[in-house]
DNA sequence: AAGTTTATGTTGCAACCGCAACAAGTATGT
DNA sequence: ACATACTTGTTGCGGTTGCAACATAAACTT
C-alpha cells in the first residue's frame, strides 16, 4: 500500500483519524491482505460466501446481479477509497446474490470481520468494534440521503434535493459537486441528456447557477 | 408493553430469537422506556441531539425535514415494529436535522446506546453489540434493495425490480405484497394512479398477474 | 342491510423525460 | 499547434408518467 493509499483509506469512517501505528494495528486486527486484479477478473462469484470485505485502493470494481430475464442490474460502482461488502461479510451471508468484477485493473485491500464477530477472550477491542458500528451508521445516513433524492417524483426535485444536501454538508450555497454529469445522472437515476436539459432550464429560471462542476443554489 | 407488542419487536433484527428473559436483559441494557404521544405531538425537534432511538409499538410516527423553500420532505413513515433514529443516536449527532412527530396517537419504546458506545469495564456485552451491528447491517441491505428499485429509470423496471426482490425473499414467484397501493407508490417514488395503470398494462401483456395484494411474476 | 369510509381501478390531458444523434467545449498527448 | 479522446450541452420525437377527477370495489359501522 502506497503512502497515498494509506491517506485515502484514512478518510473513510472506519479508519478516520488514526495514527500510523493505530492504522497498522487495525489492519492487523482485520487481517488485511492486498490483492491485484486485471480488468474483467472476478473478485466474487454469486452463490459463494463473502468472508471478507474490500477497500478499493486503485481502479474500479463493479457489483452487479444478472437477472433471470438477462438484464444486468448494476448495484454499485466503487472507486478508490470506496468500501464494499461489509454488510454481506458481517452477516456471514452464505450465498451472496451478486458478482463483483474488476471494471479496470485494480488493487483491493481485503479485510475480515472474524475478530469483530467472535473475538478471542480478552480481545474484544471495543475501540475497533465502535469504529465498525460508526462505519455502518454513517453508511446508513448516506444511503438515507440517496433514498431521499431518488424518492422525489420529478427530476427537478431530485436535482434540488441533491444540491441542497451538498450545500448543507458544505455550509455554503456555492460548492463543487464531485461528480461528472454521467455519474450525477446515475446517482439521480435519470438520463444524462435529460439532466443537462433540466439543469439548463433551472439556470434559465434563476433557481440555480452552475458551470460544469461548480454549483450555486439560489432559492 | 403488551404481549403482542413484545412479539412484534422480537421480529426485528435487534431482538430476533431472544427468549423472554434475554429480551428483558436486553431492554435493561438499552435502558428501555415507554412513552405515549398524542397525534401531532413532537417526539424530536430539529437542532436537538438524539440521545435515544425508538421502536414504534403502536401508531405511526413521521420523520421529516422542512426545507428553506417551505416544502416538507417526508423522510420516513414508521409503523408498529419499525425502529428509527439508530444511526443518529449511535453517532451522537449534536443537532439532528429532522423533526419527528406522531402522525397518530402512538406509543414508543425508547432505547439508549450508552452501554453500547461506552460500556463500563466488564460490561462490554459482546452478544448485544453484535446484535446492534447486525441490525445496522441488515438495514444497510434493505436500504440497498430500496436504492436498487428507485434507481430504475422506468416505472415498469421499478415495479419488476421490487416484485422480483419479494419473489426472491419469498422463494416463490407467487406472494403477497405487504403494502397498500399507496404505500407501494411511495416506495417506488411514483404516483398511485400511474402505478395502477402500469400494473394493469403489465398484466395485460402477461408480464405479471395480480389481484390486489397477491402478485405473481411471470417472466 | 344500508350507509359510510377507505382502498383500488380508470381515464384524459399535458408536461416530462428517456433515448438517440449530433454539436460544442475541454482535456490530454505528441 | 494539432489531433484525439472525453465530457458536457442541445434538440426532436414519442412514449411515459404526474395530476386531477371520477368510478368501482371492498371493508367497516350501526
Amino acid at each position: 500500500m502506497t503512502q497515498r493509499e494509506r491517506k485515502l483509506i484514512l478518510k473513510s469512517p472506519l479508519f478516520a483519524g488514526l495514527s500510523d501505528n493505530e492504522l497498522d494495528g487495525m489492519l492487523l486486527y482485520l487481517r488485511a491482505e492486498e490483492k491485484s486484479y486485471k480488468e474483467g477478473q472476478f473478485l466474487q462469484l454469486p452463490g459463494r460466501p463473502m468472508d471478507h470485505f474490500g477497500y478499493v485502493l486503485h481502479g474500479i470494481v463493479q457489483v452487479y446481479r444478472d437477472e433471470p430475464d438477462g438484464t444486468r442490474l448494476i448495484m454499485a460502482s466503487n472507486g478508490p477509497g470506496d468500501s464494499f461488502g461489509e454488510s454481506l461479510c458481517f452477516l456471514r451471508i452464505k450465498e451472496v446474490p451478486v458478482s463483483i468484477v474488476a471494471a479496470e485493473d485494480c488493487r483491493i485491500l481485503w479485510l475480515k470481520m472474524d475478530n469483530v464477530i467472535s473475538p478471542k477472550v480478552g480481545h474484544c477491542n471495543h475501540e475497533i468494534v465502535t469504529r465498525v458500528m460508526s462505519a455502518f451508521a454513517q453508511r446508513a445516513l448516506s444511503m438515507n440521503d440517496r433514498i431521499q433524492v431518488l424518492s422525489q417524483r420529478s427530476m427537478r426535485k431530485k436535482i434540488l434535493t441533491l444540491l441542497q444536501q451538498y450545500a448543507r454538508k458544505n455550509g455554503s450555497n456555492t460548492f463543487i459537486l464531485p461528480l461528472s454529469r454521467e455519474d450525477m445522472a446515475v446517482f439521480l437515476g435519470c438520463d444524462r441528456s435529460a439532466l443537462s436539459r433540466e439543469l439548463a432550464r433551472m439556470k434559465e429560471e434563476g433557481v440555480i447557477d452552475y458551470y460544469r462542476n461548480s454549483f450555486k443554489v439560489l432559492i
